[in-house]
DNA sequence: AAAGTAAATGCAAATCATTTGCATATACAT
DNA sequence: ATGTATATGCAAATGATTTGCATTTACTTT
């Protein structure tokens, strides 16, 4: 993928430890903590900077957020879709977002949903 | 709410604290913080005493947890369901657990599903 | 009711993810 | 080549949650 361009398209300045982040999102597919995108860009990037350029990325749609094991992940996709891990292995597969949960190569499946909105008195 | 009788059905001690944090599950209905809670109790229970209290119920299967604003948020039910929060002024309401988010009394609906399961490889 | 014991609590401090402040460095337009 | 807004690095703060340990308490046994 053409991270250059990608960012210049957001108004984003190319730099090497964007680069870098994308690169991982890109490569890894499932969702990913800062913490262990960091140490995957360690060279490129401060952990702190991987925090600030993944609050960048998502503010722009670049990447989405899911919470899993009680830590924010991130991924990199065209649209927010939902994801499955073992609780086992760990191992992680997407789901699309049908709201049916119809999820094949699982057994023993736990979801979770949190939901906003806006309410009556709100609108 | 006998709470004496509950924690004793559980194998618990009944102590002071217990019954306060009962108490305040009880009658907040929804999901409430730790921390939250412990401004509650303050008098009655540690924060500590408050997160451990939390913990030992949870593992009983008397309260359930959900996370709202990344916050762990805990409810007293006889079963595990899901919260909507208004996203302006943070009312909560119980959603039945139909995976079909049918929810009245809200608009701008946004969800959030993770899901845990056991994969082909580890059954 | 007194005493013993395992369980529960309080307090201090540690931990872990995430954020903020600020000085320096860098991308990119001019 | 140069100016400037943006991005980064480092240190330190923050906020939720956990852990260690000494003390207290609920409840059983005498």
């Amino acid at each position: 993928m053409d991270y250059k361009k990608l960012l210049k398209e957001h108004g984003l300045k190319s730099t090497k430890a964007r680069k870098a982040v994308l690169e991982v999102l890109e490569k890894v597919i499932k969702p990913i903590s800062a913490g262990d995108l960091h140490k995957r860009v360690s060279k490129q990037a401060d952990l702190v900077t991987v925090y600030r350029i993944l609050h960048t990325l998502r503010e722009k749609g670049i990447v989405f957020t899911e919470t899993i094991l009680d830590e924010t992940c991130y991924y990199m996709a065209d649209k927010p879709h939902h994801h499955i891990m073992c609780d086992t292995c760990e191992a992680v597969e997407c789901v699309p977002c049908d709201h049916s949960f119809v999820v094949t190569n699982f057994t023993n499946i736990q979801h979770f949903v949190s939901l906003t909105g806006t309410c009556q008195k709100c609108i």
